[in-house]
DNA sequence: TAGAGTAGAGCAAACGTTTGCTCTACTCTA
DNA sequence: TAGAGTAGAGCAAACGTTTGCTCTACTCTA
């Protein structure tokens, strides 16, 4: 009488209505037992617990996924780019999501196709809700959003009008590298520009302007050169920056900072003794190379780990339509957020400003 | 009589049944018409797929998982490691799995730790088959193997008695890299370790020794230092090395390499004027520092395609439980893989022995 | 022309859950 | 002690599919 198993075999897996012949009780109770759910008693509880325990009974997501219509599943869309940010977006979104009992399904978004990314959210109706980190222009993303009836949330940029938005301040993490670098007595100070017009590049080309302004410095524009995101466009930005005399640089991404210290060696120069570099975000790569690399830290764990939890608010406020004790959480899953950078860390890459240079 | 689906509307979905009873079939015609099984008539089939269309039918992954006992969906399990062979593999198995028609799933193996992974294959028994991208020793990787009974591959590694691994002959990008400085005229080179004692540290050393030896030149220990994966601990053993009178470092990875080539430039030294430098694996990172880095290239992309063909002929076959046509497959399926490495890139970290060093 | 064969479709059960409803047997209160 | 209330459990439908089986109405062949 003790292994009931062999109807659970057919499939190798413990159903509930194994546990439950096994229990002598109805299925039903033994959901309610597993999801704590209705009235059941003390003794019964125990013994269904116990004989589940022993059975080896796991659940089946799917079954319940039908008939809740909850997948407990969300989807991160990703650019295909080595870009450090993602990763580590990636990760600490994936933590987050397991810690909610949520899965992670990941897509890369080659080459920006948004046409791929609306299917891959609706073919999927196994999702709940989609995280997106997209480099798309607006026209694009708008587009993507609009074809889908799931929650969602917009990470690393802000869409005008779309209040599901988390990014970084990057406006800010420029203020605070070139801050420093007038600090350090630059009066010089380049801008390696990301891709100028779209939200991260201006973004941070403001950043240095404001942080110049402060400094009472005018933001000329033979002091800006864009590289956009691509390394392979650094070199010949760099030395247009050179060119126009700067002393420091401040690049808008870790990689663009590394690339521009490397070119920097190519041609005999080197940070920070000729040139003071700056830049933006933290990671492996900043540590790695020669001279260590002076960033301001960028929130992307915290990044990942909001852009879950209030896509989960989302979901759950969705499931359960209309709450008062819950209204404040709104508050929470609506808005604009845009999260602080900093602190800035001082390596090796910039120094103060020498008459010799 | 046109949009039937009120019925749908209650979940929002357009379901078998609206689309049956808008074309006045049965859903079992429906089902067959979408999945080209069984016969069913021309004009019955086009007008289906018509409506199908115009309503928006996508099919609900989850019923159908119930139902087929087959979720489409796959898992990989990394570990938490800013290795850029991982971001390679992940998205290389990502679009290999979404052209086989599968999701995947990303974990992350933190600290680590198997039990976690054991948890995250059972409790989801949404997932059809396990990638695992793991630095366990031994011993955690069989126990993890041995609690899952899903189809799995184990890849960047070569698990003793296992069959199904996919690993990269990183000996043989050793024994490339290694020859390519003793033909610069090296002949004291030192290996830039990763950790020894473990498969892929060990096929690195080997490599590095077959190149000398091949060269007829001793492999001593005291070429030999260890800085496993962490560029941290690359500074003391870059040390060790020069110690000993290197004029070329092998590094086990790409990373390690770009640090030793830091902590070169950080002793007021030069790559690769006083010293060469040789690594494994072509990245972004590769090209964006100064020297550029010669490296032998490693099939990541190639690695991480192949674990989701391979998983997925596993998946496939236990479904399909034998047929004699499909023998062959097996051989697709079994037995270790070590893909060749290569080629080599030639840039500037490593040059030809000069006495002057 | 009768009987066999087949193409085209429908019926209904099943996958493993969840949950509103009902039923039974208590335990109270008046 | 009778009636109301409630705790504890079971019943059964439903989520949206897939698929073996059956049924009908043809189209052949002998």
């Amino acid at each position: 009488m003790n292994s009931s198993g062999s109807n659970a075999q057919s499939r190798g897996k413990t159903t509930l209505r194994d546990v439950a012949a096994a229990a002598g009780v109805n299925v039903s109770t033994v959901s309610r037992v597993i999801h704590n759910k209705g009235r059941v008693g003390r003794e019964t509880r125990e013994r269904v617990l116990e004989i589940a325990r022993n059975l080896g009974y796991q659940g089946n997501p799917i079954a319940r996924a039908l008939k809740t219509a909850q997948s407990s599943t969300i989807l991160m869309v990703v650019p295909q780019i080595e870009n450090p940010i993602f990763a580590s977006a990636i990760i600490s979104a994936e933590n987050a999501a397991r810690r909610a009992g949520y899965a992670l399904l990941v897509a890369y978004d080659h080459a920006g196709s948004a046409g791929q990314v609306i299917d891959d959210i609706s073919r999927s109706s196994l999702v709940e809700g989609v995280i997106i980190a997209s480099f798309d222009d607006d026209d694009q993303l708008r587009q993507t959003l609009a074809a889908t009836d799931k929650p969602y949330v917009v990470i690393n940029r802000v869409l005008p009008g779309e209040s599901h938005c988390i990014a970084i301040d990057t406006r800010q993490a420029s203020l605070i590298g070139v801050r420093h670098l007038t600090e350090l007595g630059h009066t010089r100070i380049g801008h390696l520009a990301g891709r100028l017009g779209r939200f991260n590049g201006e973004m941070r080309r403001e950043g240095w302007a404001l942080a110049l302004k402060e400094a009472g410095i005018a933001p000329e524009t033979s002091l800006i050169a864009e590289a956009g995101y691509h390394p392979e466009r650094v070199p010949k930005a760099v030395d247009a920056l050179l060119c126009a005399g700067v002393t420091a640089i401040h690049a808008a991404t870790l990689l663009t900072g590394v690339a521009a210290i490397a070119r920097l060696y190519a041609l005999g120069r080197r940070a920070p003794e000729d040139v003071s570099i700056v830049t933006m975000h933290d990671d492996l790569l900043a540590r790695v190379v020669h001279p260590r690399v002076t960033t301001v830290r960028l929130p992307t764990v915290e990044m990942g780990a909001l852009a879950v939890s209030r896509l989960v608010a989302q979901i759950k406020r969705r499931s359960a339509p209309f709450d008062d004790a819950k209204a404040d959480l709104k508050d929470r899953e609506y808005g604009v957020l845009l999260l602080p950078p900093g602190p800035l860390i001082r390596r090796g890459s910039a120094a103060p400003f020498s008459s010799g240079q």
